[in-house]
DNA sequence: TAGGCCAGCTGGTCAGACCAATTTTAGAAA
DNA sequence: TTTCTAAAATTGGTCTGACCAGCTGGCCTA
């Protein structure tokens, strides 16, 4: 069954054996705590051996990891940075979640399940700032109806900025995740039809303009219903 | 904004310079296509500088962030073995979602969308097996209304396997995560108040069983409410 | 046969060296 | 003085060889 069924079992895993993770857990709280801040640059490799008292073997397999999540960022010559916020955690979500062959119906019903409640949420609680930002990525949008690569960035972003609308930052993540991974694929279609990618950019406008609108009258329920209709509109012209 | 906002930028960034990444991918590969399969040992360490004509450090490396992932997993004196299916791809997933300090409103709002999802798709889906395995923990709470610790346990496994039922190995993955990071915050306030846990124990019983019941009948729209009841009530419990 | 013990694996750590990319600095040229 | 360039110092990436600490298995005793 799952690992969790064990029952009535009281005894805990002893962790935290080895040199390099004790440095793992350390590295991960200064970053975490805001000690080093996204762009800062850590101490060389050379100096964190002293510092920690511990050789450059422990201290490079604790950055290892770090880096391979997407925490940091190791430049050859330069130094090791803590990575832009933004991408912190992006790489180990992609790893847990997409690592092996997802199915597409999967990731298209979650997607779906994340972008709806995003929707009801945004509405909820989306302030003036959210609503601006949105707007310029409509105005993006309808600017480039005739320029497919250009308008599915400003397609994305608008998604993104419902995500961050809702102040829910673990749904932003999430669904950071799932669109970026649908995206490419998005632009694998689009690449295929150019005589009609006008009119699903319009098609797309208009239920966007829609989500909008509900997001702007707080109505929550209206803007899970506008959201689930473009995404079903979406997912159907991508399937074709 | 988001990084994906260089709009109209076609060029994809350059991967895959270093050693050890591409060994990362190649083991990583394996693991996913099953050539070795989970409880598998790995050839020794020695045995991999060999086979890839690398030094240690490379592979040593590589084999790091994958078992701080939990896709592998090392054990000294022993050998490095390919995890348990079950715990594979969570500890990066808890790294994605929980390495910051989540507030815990998001953790519980979050919770409340995908569960209550899915029980619908459980509803939907869940065939005869699934539902058998879901009577059997129904029946190990009714056993251990007076035993906090197992019932519990027998709690998370009848919302491991309504995630299970759903067919999506994604939302499966995801509740259990967030699940399994809510439980251990649950377990410390049913640690407070030992004498009001039968009485707990017993309605969420029967809010199990309403649930249940919907998801047996393929109610989706049922179960889904029985299911966000059930969490509204679980939620305002350990508020208190 | 049962028990314990030891040799030979394995992963974990350390030290020192070299490479390649990058930054910094010092010097040469204007 | 300013500017450009080339060398020196610094940094992450890799290799080698060594040692430690657990684990395994087989041999050897009792």
């Amino acid at each position: 069954m799952s690992e969790y069924s064990e029952v009535g079992n009281p005894y805990r895993q002893i962790e935290r054996a080895t040199v390099s993770d004790a440095i793992v857990d350390q590295l991960r709280g200064l970053v975490a705590q805001g000690v080093v801040k996204p762009g800062d640059r850590l101490p060389s490799e050379r100096e964190l051996c002293k510092r920690f008292g511990v050789g450059r073997t422990s201290v490079r397999e604790a950055l290892k990891p770090l880096i391979t999540m997407g925490l940091l960022e190791g430049r050859m010559g330069s130094g090791t940075f803590v990575a832009a916020e933004t991408g912190q955690f992006q790489k180990s979500l992609q790893w847990g979640l997409l690592s092996d062959l997802q199915s597409r119906d999967d990731l298209v019903e979650t997607r779906h399940m994340l972008e709806t409640n995003a929707a009801y949420w945004a509405a909820e609680r989306a302030g003036e700032e959210n609503l601006a930002v949105i707007r310029v990525t409509l105005n993006g949008m309808e600017e480039n109806l005739g320029h497919p690569t250009i308008f599915q960035n400003f397609d994305a972003d608008f998604h993104f900025e419902i995500a961050r609308a809702t102040q829910n930052r673990m749904l932003y993540r999430l669904i950071n995740v799932i669109r970026g991974q649908i995206q490419t694929w998005i632009g694998e279609r689009l690449a295929l039809t150019p005589d009609r990618s006008e009119i699903l950019a319009r098609t797309s406008l208009a239920q966007h303009r829609k989500i909008y609108a509900a997001i702007e009258a707080k109505d929550g329920p209206a803007a899970r219903a506008a959201m689930d209709r473009h995404i079903q509109t979406a997912t159907q012209d991508l399937a074709k």
